[in-house]
RNA sequence: GGCGUGGUGCCCAAGUUGGUCUAAGGGAGUGGUUUGCAAAACCAUCAUUCGCCGGUUCGAAUCCGACCCACGCCUCCA
């Protein structure tokens, strides 16, 4: 089967064809850093992750390069009110910012380029913009792009400029441009933003949103690259606006493949800061949710299906999670030599897996093929009839799923401070009441240390803890 | 007003170029096996049914028409 994604400016599923052959050149749009992300944001940089690290079990040499917008409105607007300088503002979000993607094992992207580094070149497209006529200046010394110059306007997100102008918000939009939806490429200095500005041919000023990832993905990808993806909430104006700036800068195609995953929502309503809903990654861990779950919850549900968060989602989340592991470890433990050398099961998983996979990030399917392994794995082994070769074969192959899942390896407790000499000093403890057939001493040490949330389970291997 | 998405068992959810769907998988439940008891695992059970109505067809969750409901974009936003 042929790997096949939505692209959304097509608004259909098309075969992927990398522009280089094997190598995969993606943009996503980053977070801006005035603030901790919720895990709304990171909804879609999992989805991100989830679509790189499939791009690379499929076997493709990708690089991403993931913006950070540290100058704009918000950021500038939050920084006056803390009192700090724009840089301190967002040198501390963008430390969280990389330290939540650590926690939930998203591989960091290849280049996270900022955009108070790439104001020189924002510049030059700017000037090469107004030069080819598509931008006009205004009386404040911003520079607006002229929409009506661009005849493909409105073609990803579907929208008719004609249209957009007959809204009642045209009263609201502002004053000087002269169509309603053009938009700022450079901003003419205002005294709201304080020391923040840049010198340019048209007087101090700073950059629009939109040009940031028109320069900073051309600088770091090139011109035409294959996949730049974000929230739905980017397809219009950000992503329309970038196409409209980068085609006309360069003459050239843009990007490919648009993917936009969709939003996560709380008592079916969008997850805003607006409204008040929001969770960010802090608080779900403070409340003892393990980050494993955190990330299951959002990879497992197909990127451009709504996802309705709660906390009920966490713990079935955790569950499955709990169960792929425990059978990891199991096989890792397996020590019985049987007949079955499950060559069959272990080709047919990895197919239906890619197979669904390959389908525009199917998931739910790929993940029906893992479990099927599960069960059909623990039932061999139940009876002793899975060859160590065999057990070695599965191992591998949930490796190599794990590669695009990414929770083997994560932790799944919630507090790493636990003194595990006591813990071991305990279980011997019970193992000799175990022995001397004293249960009810036995549960006393197991109560005792549940209640410091480590869970003992007895196996044929020994008695092995975790935590809850 | 324009554009768009979704409604599948108790919950989540795949399937939607018609037949292999007598509807995958996960979570929860129920009965059983195993275990000192647990945990996990295993066995069994869990939708004659896919928002509603009508139509096309030998055959529809999948196609057509109407309707109901929920959500989103058209404004900064992942």
């Amino acid at each position: 089967m042929n790997l096949r994604f939505y692209n959304t400016i097509n608004r259909k599923k098309e075969d992927f064809h990398s522009i280089d052959k094997g190598k995969v050149r993606m943009y996503t749009c980053g977070p801006t850093v005035y603030d901790f992300a919720h895990i709304g944001n990171y909804r879609t940089f999992m989805f991100e992750d989830l679509l790189r690290r499939y791009l690379e079990f499929r076997g493709y040499d990708v690089t991403q390069a993931m913006n950070l917008t540290d100058v704009d409105d918000n950021t500038i607007r939050r920084s006056r009110e803390r009192g700090i300088s724009l840089t301190e503002l967002t040198d501390e979000f963008k430390a969280a910012f990389h330290a939540d993607l650590k926690t939930l094992n998203i591989q960091p992207a290849h280049q996270y380029p900022e955009a108070t580094r790439y104001i020189a070149e924002m510049i030059e497209m700017v000037q090469n913009l107004e030069d080819q006529g598509y931008a006009y200046k205004t009386e404040d010394g911003s520079i607006y792009f002229n929409i009506a110059k661009y005849d493909n306007y409105g073609k990803l997100a579907h929208l008719n400029p004609e249209e957009m102008l007959s809204g009642e918000r045209v009263t609201d939009d502002s004053y000087e441009k002269e169509g309603a939806r053009d938009f700022a490429l450079w901003k003419g200095y205002k005294a709201e933003d304080g020391d923040v500005h840049w010198e340019s041919p048209w007087g101090k000023g700073r950059p629009g949103w939109h040009i940031e990832c028109s320069v900073m993905s051309t600088e770091l990808l090139g011109e035409h690259f294959d996949i730049h993806c974000g929230g739905v909430d980017n397809i219009f104006p950000h992503h329309e606006n970038e196409i409209a700036q980068s085609v006309c800068a360069t003459g050239k195609e843009f990007v490919n493949y648009w993917l936009h995953s969709e939003y996560l929502l709380v008592d079916n309503k969008k997850m805003s800061k607006s409204l008040n809903n929001f969770y960010t990654l802090r608080d779900l861990l403070d409340q003892g949710h393990a980050a494993d779950a955190i990330r299951w919850m959002l990879i497992t549900t197909h990127y451009r299906q709504k996802l309705n968060f709660s906390v009920n989602r966490l713990g079935e989340a955790a569950r499955a999670v709990a169960r792929l592991k425990m059978f990891h470890e199991r096989l890792e433990n397996y020590k019985v030599d049987g007949p079955e050398s499950v060559d069959n099961l272990v080709a047919d998983t990895h197919i239906r897996f890619q197979n669904a996979m390959d389908n525009d990030l199917n998931i739910s399917g790929g993940l029906s093929a893992v479990f099927d392994l599960l069960h059909k794995g623990h039932r061999l082994m139940d009876r002793d009839l899975l060859s160590q070769s065999g057990a070695a074969k599965v191992h591998q192959l949930l490796k190599t799923i794990d590669h695009v899942l990414g929770v083997l390896e994560m932790d799944s407790g919630s507090d790493p401070t636990v003194d595990e000499v006591f813990i071991e000093s305990k279980i011997e403890e019970r193992n000799t009441a175990r022995a001397n057939k004293d249960f009810a001493a036995s549960d006393a040490i197991r109560d005792e240390l549940a209640d410091l949330g480590i869970e003992l389970i007895d196996t044929s291997d020994g008695t092995k803890w975790k935590l809850k």
